[in-house]
DNA sequence: TTTATTTTTGAATGATTATTCAAATAAAGG
DNA sequence: CCTTTATTTGAATAATCATTCAAAAATAAA
């Protein structure tokens, strides 16, 4: 027996950024070893090819995102303003990160499409339980007595994770700090209306 | 002298659809030969390189978009009314064409960002002229008395910029249509609050 | 320490890539 | 009609791509 001699995560971070950065089909072989630092063939060994490669760093995203968000909502005992942490948040990872950085989501979304169903679905999945964790947030909040209970979570969860997609896709023309920032704000009070 | 055999509306238009389908990167020069009808060799001869059709497909996507836009907001007297036909109609795109087309725009700029500053210029041009053109129909529709004077048009503009952007984004990942049209609705409204 | 198993490594593979070239073809202008 | 100029064409080019392979190295278990 042998184990393999890099850190798993640290490698599946490194790739998701080097995708992230110039795109998945754009990102040789050549670019992942100088971003992770394995030789193709440990890549080849671990992960059986670079489609392989994605699939586990879209799972190790998932990871990081969700324990982000967990972190987020954890922080303050009232919901709604765990919920205005979370969204400045996005805005700030606009504003600081490069533009190129977006999402690995919606940007795999976007180029594997057609070619690939099956990380289609992954990434619709994802999107979902982000949606769907969103949405059990905004039924703690009513719950809390902060935001109106005649309106559906799930429909204010599906009308927030819009305006994250929105914003985000914004910022890659036009970061502007104070300009993301209030379209967030509107955004914020537009769906607590 | 002589003059080049094909119809270089369409050859652009079929390239843009290539390039929508299975991204820039992604589409060989065999696939664009496929799709335009054109043989490499003409392709170079008339677009310098592949980068160079790309361009000029987003030129004439420009000029598509422009034209579309155009056509809707002089439907009606009422700016207001063409206004909620032109969203009605980024819904119906979002739902009937196969979820990969998006827009070239965003779609262009997810791919080549880091890579190419002079693309990523051209779109992020391209983007902010939509939403000047959508800043001056909110102006036309203040005159008409349809929308309160106490909004800047700017603002209102960007909103709902951000707002089709994460339409569509949404869209790629659950087209429902009666979602989707539900998410539009309140986009309108609130833009219009 | 030896054996078995796995990872690492550097080089090689074959396929695919964008691009180029020379010959052929076509048409516009004189 | 002839010359000039441009486009088309099929084949060739060189680079790059993901992937494979055999040998070396390393570790866990025996």
């Amino acid at each position: 027996m042998r184990n393999a001699e890099f850190d798993k995560e640290k490698v599946l971070r490194s790739a998701m950024n080097a995708f992230m950065n110039k795109g998945y089909a754009n990102t040789s072989m050549q670019d992942l070893k100088k971003a992770t630092g394995l030789h193709p063939g440990s890549i080849y060994c671990a992960f059986e090819n670079k489609r392989g490669l994605l699939l586990e760093a879209l799972e190790q995203y998932r990871l990081d995102r969700k324990a982000e968000f967990d972190k987020f909502f954890s922080a303050t005992e009232r919901t709604i303003d765990n919920l205005k942490s979370y969204l400045d948040n996005v805005v700030d990872e606009c504003v600081s990160c490069d533009n190129t950085q977006a999402c690995l989501l919606t940007k795999a979304l976007n180029e594997t499409a057609e070619q690939d169903v099956e990380i289609q679905k992954i990434i619709s999945n994802n999107l979902s339980m982000l949606q769907q964790a969103l949405a059990e947030k905004f039924e703690q909040a009513k719950k809390e007595k902060d935001i109106s209970v005649d309106k559906e979570s799930e429909h204010l969860a599906r009308y927030l994770l819009m305006g994250i997609y929105g914003l985000r896709t914004f910022a890659q023309t036009h970061p502007k700090p104070e300009v993301l920032t209030q379209l967030a704000e509107q955004l914020y009070q537009d769906v607590l209306r």
